[in-house]
RNA sequence: CGCGGAGUGGAGCAGUCCGGUAGCUCGUCGGGCUCAUAACCCGAAGGUCGUUGGUUCAAAUCCAGCCUCCGCAACCA
């Protein structure tokens, strides 16, 4: 009989930059869901990817001052790269599909043409309605008396022109789906999101550019490429030879099982995804689930926040199923989780260490301490054994239960109750009273077979998620790898005896507060040399090299008119937290500028001050047209986002030059 | 009145839909045990469930207002 299918996705990851620990979050889950279902008899396809085109992946290649296909060749296959990473994470992704695979770059350009054929794709015109100073185009409707809703300027006649996607058409259709698939958007909180997305009104969705260059072009219409979702989301159907002749397993896997994403991209999965599909005529995937975040000090971890956290170094630091219990424990369902060195080392000492590798590492040596290792097949049942064994044997159904509804903390859980358990029989039963007298060896004999075959049901469910070590505990309990599935928890006792061998501690247990205190040593030295003392200006080769920009001439900077202002009045605004209204004195006249940085500084810190502006930016409409902005104050960026305004002292005049 | 999420013992969370003695993990304290990775087992302390008011015999839970925090959007020119 043919084996039901499942096939998972992860999205495909961005590769402007090292991966950080929130994209193994998502692909550590997707992996142990894989591993999960294959266990389970499924035929499992399990893909993983990224998507490689855009604009930044251009400006990051050119300021590095190589192509962007080397660009991205070097994150994604070079050394400590994407692949690197999930191969150094135990990930057992069947495919990984590249944006600029050849074959998905061709089959891209005929679901586009099939689009475009069919009406669903259409060229739009931005006739007439550009406004300048907001940089924005407006669509007939949009315009206020045939001004720029905006600020209401004048708007003219445009040239610019892109593909769009008819996202709009199929409104109803998503949200008939969302109700005849109840479970298609998981987890449910976010399905009202999407329909109240909807219901405010579908835009249709632009799909391409004439701007970005890299990119797949529209190949029947050159100066276009297409512009990111039809590209990316096509991903997990041309990874199964949908219009190409790399992969021949379309039929047998699509549609999708689960489609695993982040909340941030939830949207693109279940409106532009289903609605592109049904343009296609295909069949729509089975389930989308958003998953949360893994925030930082309780924010969101970013690369620009400069707080990421590099999950080789903690895999290199804790071991590889460390992190990955930890992930996969720590987060709950469908909501955003922290991440802290300290949860992380409390997890592994409680959990890994004292509950599941001491339970192991005690069992060994009893069995080795008072039978040489091998167990006589005489054994005497006794009091607590059932209480035991009832719980051992609960566990199998509780797993599945959870797992089928994608609650994998709550899976793990039902593992630990089991381990705890165990810890406690051994409390109860008291081995190391029984060895003292020879004639209740049968009994001692039985309690130890009783917690390896609790320890055989333990790390055959652990399995999936700790690949790393469930084969270290079967090679100390002397268990061979095939009688490791679900199959052989048919039954505690089935096994017939139990030969053990003493390894190595599973999880040695982490020292907390000298842990810390390196880590923190660590993260202290990081940032000494991120911020050198001016004595020492020493360039520091473990810092994130800085994106150059392309050279200019003398000639290009004179375009640029910096000049001293003098700051008169300064105030918050109350419709924004981000913003100050700050009036300046440039020299010759007030100008009114507003400068995004009113989380670091207080109007009082800027008064009377005198400051370095562009004087010859283009003055800008902000907050929807109710002040317009004349110019920038000039600041450094700091590494946690924050802004660091440039002073001159009183004695500059306002309007001095600067060059 | 822009949209949304959150506020529960020291920390992190569950419970809220379908009102009825407030639960879990970690930490703390006390006890037990010695097979084991100073691990394990048992017990205890600790919460007016953000705030105010309302409905009710009864509210963490339902209703209304308010406060605070966090995302997103408008917005760092």
């Amino acid at each position: 009989m043919e084996k039901k299918t499942y096939y998972i996705t992860t999205p495909i990851y961005y590769p402007s930059d090292k991966l950080h620990i929130g994209h193994s979050y998502t692909t550590v889950a997707c992996d142990a869901l894989a591993r999960y279902k294959r266990m389970q008899g499924y035929d499992v396809l399990f893909l993983t990817g990224t998507d490689e085109h855009g604009q930044k992946i251009q400006d990051k290649a050119a300021a590095k001052g190589v192509t962007p296909k080397q660009y991205v060749d070097e994150i994604v296959e070079g050394k400590g790269g994407v692949k690197d990473l999930w191969k150094l994470m135990n990930i057992s992704n069947d495919r990984f599909i590249r944006t600029t695979d050849d074959y998905h770059v061709k089959a891209v350009q005929k679901i586009f043409k099939t689009l475009y054929d069919k009406g669903d794709i259409y060229k739009g015109c931005y006739k007439g309605h550009y406004c300048k100073p907001c940089e924005s185009f407006w669509t007939d409707s949009q315009l206020k008396d045939g001004k720029c809703p905006d600020c209401g300027g004048d708007v003219y006649e445009a040239e610019e022109e892109a593909y769009f996607f008819k996202t709009s058409k199929y409104a109803e259709r998503l949200l008939k789906l969302y109700e005849d698939v109840p479970d298609f958007i998981q987890p449910e909180s976010r399905k009202n999101e999407m329909i109240a997305f909807i219901n405010q009104g579908l835009q249709d969705t632009c799909v391409s550019r004439t701007s970005v260059k890299w990119g797949i072009p529209v190949d029947f219409d050159p100066a276009h490429t297409v512009y990111v979702w039809v590209d990316a989301l096509s991903n997990y159907i041309t990874a199964l030879g949908y219009e190409n002749d790399a992969y021949h397993d379309y039929d047998k896997y699509w549609p999708a099982d689960l489609h695993m994403v982040g909340k941030e991209i939830l949207r693109f999965h279940t409106i532009i995804w289903p609605a592109m599909l049904m343009a296609l005529d295909l069949p729509l995937p089975k389930r989308v689930f958003g998953h949360g975040w893994l925030l930082l000090d309780g924010g969101k971890m970013s690369k620009s926040k400069g707080n990421v956290v590099d999950p080789v170094i903690l895999c290199e630091r804790y071991g590889v199923d460390a992190i990955r219990y930890f992930l996969l424990r720590e987060i709950p369902f469908g909501n955003d989780g922290n991440f802290s060195n300290e949860a992380l080392i409390a997890r592994i000492n409680s959990d890994l260490a004292n509950d599941l590798g001491n339970l192991l590492s005690r069992t060994v040596a009893m069995v080795e301490k008072y039978f040489g290792g091998t167990l006589p097949e005489e054994r005497t049942a006794g009091e607590f054994d059932e209480d035991l064994k009832d719980v051992i044997e609960a566990m199998p159904a509780a797993v599945t239960a959870n797992m089928d509804q994608l609650l994998i903390p709550q899976a793990l859980a039902e593992i630990f109750k089991g381990i705890q358990r165990a810890n406690k029989y051994i409390d109860e039963t008291a081995p190391w009273v029984l060895a003292k007298d020879e004639a209740n060896k049968p009994r001692l004999a039985a309690v130890l077979y009783n917690l390896c075959e609790s320890l055989r049901y333990v790390a055959t469910l652990l399995a999936p998620f700790l690949p790393d070590t469930t084969p270290k505990m079967a090679a100390q309990l002397g268990i061979a790898g095939e009688a490791m599935g679900y199959d052989d928890l048919k039954g505690f006792g089935t096994h017939a005896t139990y030969t053990v061998h003493k390894g190595e501690a599973l999880f040695p247990r982490i020292d907390a507060a000298k842990e810390l205190e390196e880590l923190a040593k660590a993260e202290a030295e990081a940032r000494a040399k991120a911020a050198p003392k001016p004595e020492a200006p020493k360039p520091d080769e473990n810092a994130e090299p800085l994106e150059h920009r392309p050279q200019i001439t003398i000639d290009d900077f004179a375009k640029c008119e910096l000049r001293a202002a003098k700051v008169l009045t300064c105030e918050t605004i109350k419709e924004s937290r981000k913003l100050l209204k700050i009036t300046l004195f440039d020299g010759e006249r007030e100008r009114l500028v507003l400068s995004g940085i009113a989380k670091w500084y207080k109007p009082e810190d800027l008064i009377g001050r005198t400051v370095a502006i562009v004087a010859n930016l283009a003055p800008r409409p902000m907050m929807k047209g109710k002040y317009v902005s004349e110019g920038m104050i000039m600041a450094a960026n700091l590494p946690d986002g924050g802004a660091s305004v440039i002073f001159f002292p009183d004695e500059v005049k306002p309007g001095s030059l600067i060059s």
